[in-house]
RNA sequence: GGGUCGUUAGCUCAACUGGCAGAGCAGCUGACUCUUAAUCAGCGGGUUGUAGGUUCGAGUCCUACACGACCCA
């Protein structure tokens, strides 16, 4: 780190603002009042012709100098704020005196310029400076500035130059608040209101993961962190609210690939007498909404697809698009003929170094087949329709099929968008679920949801009929941004300390 | 978890079958009143991810480790 190149660019900057002081500038000024922005000028004057000069406006820019060019008596530099970048000119003949202190200006350095914008000879258009001030010197030379910095891993470990030197990394993130905006005025205008629930509890439930733990010194015990929302959102809907929503950080202590971060983002809502035909009529309206507004289309373009949002979405049935994919031709949830048939079809093909895929748990082999022959294959917006009931603890038995739940997950290519079900409201059968999860905890699935008596007691108050939503906020920006992976629309992945 | 690839100056990258570690940008000095990857002249900057090993000699070969990327599960 402490390499003698890099050292002494540090100390020349020092001397250079060092220098700027005795000068008479303030090295930390307290403020600067910018009256305009990079983009609003380019706005402003996109008419304007080599030669064209508006000395009556008179504005004020503020930003960090990306490029400078020093021409002699004459300065060049660009300046790069959360719009764009400006040019500025700063030439000895206006600038008097305070003009030999620009050669003490560095790249990185933040500056605000007064003056009037013109057009140059080769048309750019141009803050002329009546005055100028540094703001702030940068004291480490900014990533080559042609290159810039595309090391993957500086970029994430270092998000402040990723942001600074990769205009589109700056876009991606606006366009991913924006989405959280558009959902948070949609279920607002909708009547949903917007709750917190807490991250630190004492049984985590609400999903099949494996949680973060932690310690309480005061309490000295040892809590987890959430895996879900869902079972606090619902005792609110016992407690009588009827429509909630919370967008809130998810803590999954499991692996880190594309499409998965240990902490994520997730929207989870429920509304009271609503069933899941509701809540996907909800997600399909929402979705498109969302796409058409923030990017000017329902066709998104995705790592070489066009996804298209346009209601309807293709609805397709769980075990039905399982039998018809894998080329099964009896009922997938028909267990002997199922596992005879992964027997030959899978030999010995272990999916987890445990043990091979036939002689896994029912729940496991079916998740697992549906992994392999359905998940990847759905590249455009489609739900996945009525999940089987073993791998549904917490999704209301169909209301017509046997063995099935009322469930649906939007999935566009190959990747889970969420999941949604009628909520389970019946105690008994709820109590029955958890019980049937914690023989799968003690046959060692540390995935399997452990039972929670609190939650079961609300439960017992009665839950009204209530539809029920997950919908991951990261893989939607995913899609939005058009990038390949999560870490690109996570400001700060989780990265091994270094 | 497995496989493949990567880690060389602040940044972006070179360095053939093992033979003096280089370039561009950034930096320093100087010139330059419409430049824009400014240009021109000159100069400095390295524990080649870490620890071992082989060798007369290792950025290069071997082993282990660290971190990362991509693919697979």
């Amino acid at each position: 780190m402490s390499q003698k190149s890099l050292q002494e660019q540090r100390e020349q900057r020092l001397r250079n603002q060092r220098s700027l002081v005795e000068r008479g500038f303030e090295a930390h000024p307290y403020a600067f009042r910018a009256t305009t922005t990079a983009a609003a000028l380019h706005e402003a004057h996109s008419a304007g012709k080599p030669g064209d000069a508006w000395p009556e406006d008179d504005v004020v820019v503020a930003g960090r100098a990306m490029t400078v060019r020093v021409m002699g008596k004459v300065t060049f530099a660009t300046l790069r704020d959360a719009s764009g970048d400006i040019q500025v000119y700063l030439q000895r003949d206006r600038l008097g005196d305070s003009y030999p202190a620009v050669k003490k200006v560095d790249l990185g350095d933040w500056l605000e310029v007064r003056g009037h914008p013109f057009v140059t000879n080769t048309g750019e258009l141009t803050v002329d400076a009546a005055k100028w001030r540094p703001l702030v010197k940068s004291l480490r030379p900014l990533p080559d500035k042609y290159h810039g910095l595309t090391d993957k891993e500086s970029r994430y470990r270092q998000r402040h130059l990723d942001l600074m030197l990769n205009p589109e990394v700056r876009r991606t993130f606006e366009l991913r608040s924006r989405a959280i905006a558009f959902i948070r005025r949609h279920l607002d205008e909708l009547g949903f209101l917007e709750v917190e629930t807490p991250v630190l509890q004492a049984v985590p439930g609400g999903a099949e993961a494996r949680p973060f733990v932690t310690h309480h010194n005061a309490l000295d015990h040892d809590f987890h962190l959430r895996i879900s929302l869902e079972l606090y959102l619902k005792r609110l809907i016992v407690g009588g609210f009827d429509a909630v929503y919370e967008i809130g950080r998810n803590f999954r202590n499991e692996g880190i690939s594309f499409k998965h971060n240990p902490e994520y983002t997730m929207l989870e809502l429920y509304w009271a007498g609503k069933d899941y035909l509701d809540v996907l009529a909800l997600v399909e309206d929402m979705y498109a909404q969302l796409v058409g507004e923030l990017t000017g289309s329902l066709v998104l373009p995705y790592q070489g697809h066009q996804l298209d949002f346009t209601p309807p979405w293709p609805r397709v049935d769980y075990t039905g698009e399982l039998a018809a994919r894998a080329g099964i031709d009896f009922d997938v949830l028909d267990e002997p003929r199922l596992r005879a048939w992964v027997a030959e079809r899978h030999p010995g093909s272990s999916t987890s170094q445990t043990q091979p895929l036939c002689e896994q748990p029912m729940h496991q082999l079916v998740a697992k087949l549906y992994d392999i022959y359905v998940e990847p294959a759905l590249v455009q917006p489609t739900f996945v329709m009525d999940h089987p009931r073993l791998i549904s603890p917490l999704a209301k038995q169909h209301r017509s099929r046997q063995g099935l739940v009322e469930r649906f997950e939007p999935v566009a290519v190959g990747m889970e968008l969420g999941n949604a079900f009628s909520e389970l409201n019946d105690p008994i059968d709820q109590r029955r679920r958890f019980e049937e999860q914690a023989e799968r905890r003690a046959a060692g699935d540390e995935e399997a949801q452990p039972i929670d008596e609190d939650f079961l007691v609300a439960l017992e108050y009665g839950m009204p009929p209530t539809g029920g939503l997950g919908l991951g906020i990261d893989r939607l920006a995913m899609l939005l941004a058009d990038a390949p992976s999560i870490r690109d629309v996570i400001l700060f992945p989780l990265l091994r300390p270094e």
